[in-house]
DNA sequence: TTGAAAGCGCTACCAT
DNA sequence: ATGGTAGCGCTTTCAA
């Protein structure tokens, strides 16, 4: 593999002149430049990225951090953040993690030990603690699809609470009073955000609603399947289920017609994140949108910005450009109660 | 950010030494090492990538070129990959190359430039010869999901033939004899060679089949809608379908039912990949299971191996080990014809 | 066990 | 417009 002097050594010129040419650099006569440009090509010359970013002291590319690239909604991140990546001809190192805290962990420290400046990191599994950490020590580094208080201006979050409002009024608007919720647990607790959301909106109303909270694992099919298994069980009575995600909500309505109940005529339920998923359905799901790809995105354009600064200030912010609104999504699986 | 001088002279030891505590070396006092390692955490010491790779010559990580990242088919390559570079404790860098032929490329070059030595390529559009040069160049790179003839034993591919054969044999046991088939055109045809595989197999049969093709853009749910509506306008006659995959597969079946016809009970349906989209569906879609993650497990511990060598001699291989098979998946989507 | 010093491939400054 | 050369942060002989 040749390196900068052997097409120094061959093009009878300085190693100083060729990496002007590789650089597109000025200060080159326009025969020296084709002659060097020609011997690259011959002897097929690739630059050292590893050397150029010692000395450049960073890499230009975006780092990432997904938490886990098998959910078509992290998928959609990955989609929004090569978006804009690609319309500033920057390369994207993504780095996935797993989904366990010490794996999220290293493939942080990796992206860091290669310089990567500006970092779109998706961590479902690390402690705010450690996060804020990071954020103060790398100016470039952005969280997508997390809210921390104390950073919020170096994260970009979906607004739980109205998600959970937006479910709750309409299935309240739909008559329903008996509702069930599926949710997961994690560190983020979207789900208690969600029903934070949902009790508050509920308040407004004159009756009393009943929410059935089941904490459930995965935010899976299966997962969805077991959740309504249990519910049926422990005999909860609920015409409606809200679930965490799409997934789970195709789970339930699978799991209610193999108890005999068909949606949405005996059971409504609403889902989340408005995957294709959710279309494709039959009945088709009434939904959430999550606009997840926008916000993939923002904090792109945001971690690129940032890693331009020197750091030492923490750039003003408004905080409805960081966080972000679901809308619902009215399909076939939610029915009127008379 | 304190590079190994810094700590040297904070430790009042020479950089070697702390080069060597650094890569787990031996050669260092018991007190030096603890005393070096104590002020490494103090000073928040993180070893500069670049820096050790110009050095080691290589990059011990795992370069990954996708075609796509939000196709779930793709998403399961990223896991299996992901998987085997866990069990061996080796990062994996992701590059997507949105499904053009010039970001492929550049996923690829960028790749190379940081010298990975170990590259998992899934490429969808870039040709023949010119993934053909690299192989020849880049010892540790291997295809993924990808059939080239010259350099089989770096490749990891599906028998698509088979696939084929498989669909044809399954509806020809049930009775259809008038079956349409919805594809997609690509660098790979992997379609055609699907099609070779069913005609060769209902060549067996001692009656003519009739098979509509009808090729089509967009691997997706709406282009199965859009290929049975087109299939309807026509007014080609058929019993069955055969999809190029699962979400292909679901599309037509939602058109199908939009024209007043149910599944399996007008048409038959199978799909391809047996993603989880197949198990949700109603009714559950008679699919080929594409066993994508294994074959990334297996392109990856091959590149991994073959980057270990110094690529004089390729290696010898057994085609059972390159070339996996697809397996049917019987489920409720196809009927028998009387 | 430790340190000095020569690179790794490249960039950028200072001369010419 | 060009070349010489001192680093960038690290690893690795070779001596001590």
């Amino acid at each position: 593999m040749p390196t900068i002097k052997d097409i120094a050594k061959a093009a009878g010129v300085s190693p100083a002149s060729v990496s002007r040419v590789i650089n597109d650099g000025p200060k080159v006569g326009a025969k020296t430049r084709e002659k060097i440009k020609r011997i690259m090509r011959e002897m097929q010359y690739q630059p050292n990225a590893n050397a150029q970013a010692i000395n450049m002291q960073n890499n230009a590319s975006i780092g990432i951090v997904l938490a886990d690239l098998t959910d078509p909604l992290f998928a959609k991140m990955a989609h929004g953040i090569e978006k804009v990546a690609a319309q500033k001809d920057l390369q994207i190192f993504l780095n996935s993690g797993a989904f366990d805290r010490a794996s999220e962990l290293d493939a942080i420290e990796v992206l860091l030990e290669h310089r990567y400046k500006a970092l779109v990191v998706h961590s479902a599994m690390i402690d705010d603690k450690t996060l804020i950490d990071f954020a103060r020590k790398v100016p470039g580094l952005v969280l997508l699809n997390r809210h921390i208080k104390e950073i919020e201006n170096r994260c970009i979050w979906l607004d739980d609470k109205l998600g959970g409002a937006l479910m709750a009024d309409h299935i309240v608007d739909k008559g329903h009073k008996k509702i069930a919720v599926i949710g997961v647990d994690g560190i983020q607790n979207n789900t208690r955000l969600r029903i934070e959301g949902m009790k508050a909106q509920l308040a407004k109303y004159p009756v009393t609603y009943e929410i059935e909270m089941l904490e459930q694992g995965a935010a899976t099919y299966e997962g969805g399947e077991v959740a309504v298994q249990n519910l049926l069980a422990r005999g909860v009575e609920f015409s409606a289920i809200l679930a965490y995600n799409d997934a789970i909500a195709v789970g339930a309505v699978s799991m209610l017609k193999a108890h005999g109940m068909t949606v949405p005529d005996d059971v409504s339920v609403v889902g989340f994140n408005n995957l294709i998923l959710a279309q494709c359905m039959k009945p088709k799901l009434t939904t959430i949108h999550n606009p997840i790809e926008e916000m993939a995105m923002k904090a792109t354009e945001l971690a690129l910005s940032l890693s331009k600064g020197n750091g030492d200030s923490e750039p003003d912010y408004v905080m409805d450009e960081h966080k972000y609104s679901p809308v619902l999504v009215e399909r076939q699986s939610v029915t009127r109660l008379s």
